[in-house]
DNA sequence: GCAGTGATCATA
DNA sequence: ATGATCACTGCC
């Protein structure tokens, strides 16, 4: 079984696509080849409210894509060195997006784009077999006790939305089937 | 524990 | 125009 994800799936609350990306694949194509990671770590940042979002003080130059409509890529560059990768979800001007945090052996958010060469050009484009990243599902279901909820990390300024069980990990316990 | 590194944004 | 900040990483 695999079957590239619909933009429908992005069309949802932020924080239930960023559970429902835990088992997915993230595929990326560059010079004909294709590698494939199951998702293993997301989080969700959601609405104008969520203080830890870029969208918490409006749209600027950089979050715009942030308000693109589902399946919107928004990647940025912070710490004058690292590129984040994001899946805008909700509709067109509702600041969604879930950060991609870890695939199955690569785990870190940075070093995901260094690895897989996700840049700035991907910036803006529909997740997708066009613009070279997709997601796929294989078929792989994680159950419930298999994914952690945590708080978000790296966002301490955000005061209480630092709490949010926003984050998703899947623990690396059970069989997959 | 913290330096590196530079774009971005708020302030002015 | 300037300065603080930052959804991180890797080395101490």
């Amino acid at each position: 079984m695999r079957k590239v994800v619909p933009v429908a799936f992005f069309d949802r609350p932020t924080p239930l696509v960023a559970r429902a990306l835990i088992g997915k694949f993230l595929v990326r194509k560059r010079a004909g080849k294709e590698e494939a990671y199951m998702i293993v770590e997301t989080e969700a940042y959601h609405g104008f409210e969520d203080k830890a979002s870029h969208a918490s003080r409006g749209k600027t130059l950089r979050n715009t894509p942030m308000f693109g409509s589902p399946g919107t890529i928004y990647v940025y560059y912070t710490y004058g060195m690292h590129w984040m990768f994001n899946v805008v979800c909700g509709k067109k001007e509702f600041p969604g997006a879930v950060l991609i945090r870890g695939v199955e052996s690569i785990r870190g958010p940075a070093r995901l784009t260094k690895t897989l060469g996700i840049d700035k050009e991907l910036n803006t484009k529909k997740i997708g077999k066009v613009s070279g990243v997709w997601i796929e599902d294989r078929g792989i279901t994680i159950s419930p006790r298999a994914i952690q909820k945590t708080h978000r990390i790296g966002i301490n300024y955000a005061q209480e939305w630092a709490e949010k069980p926003w984050r998703f990990i899947y623990k690396n316990k059970e069989p997959l089937r």
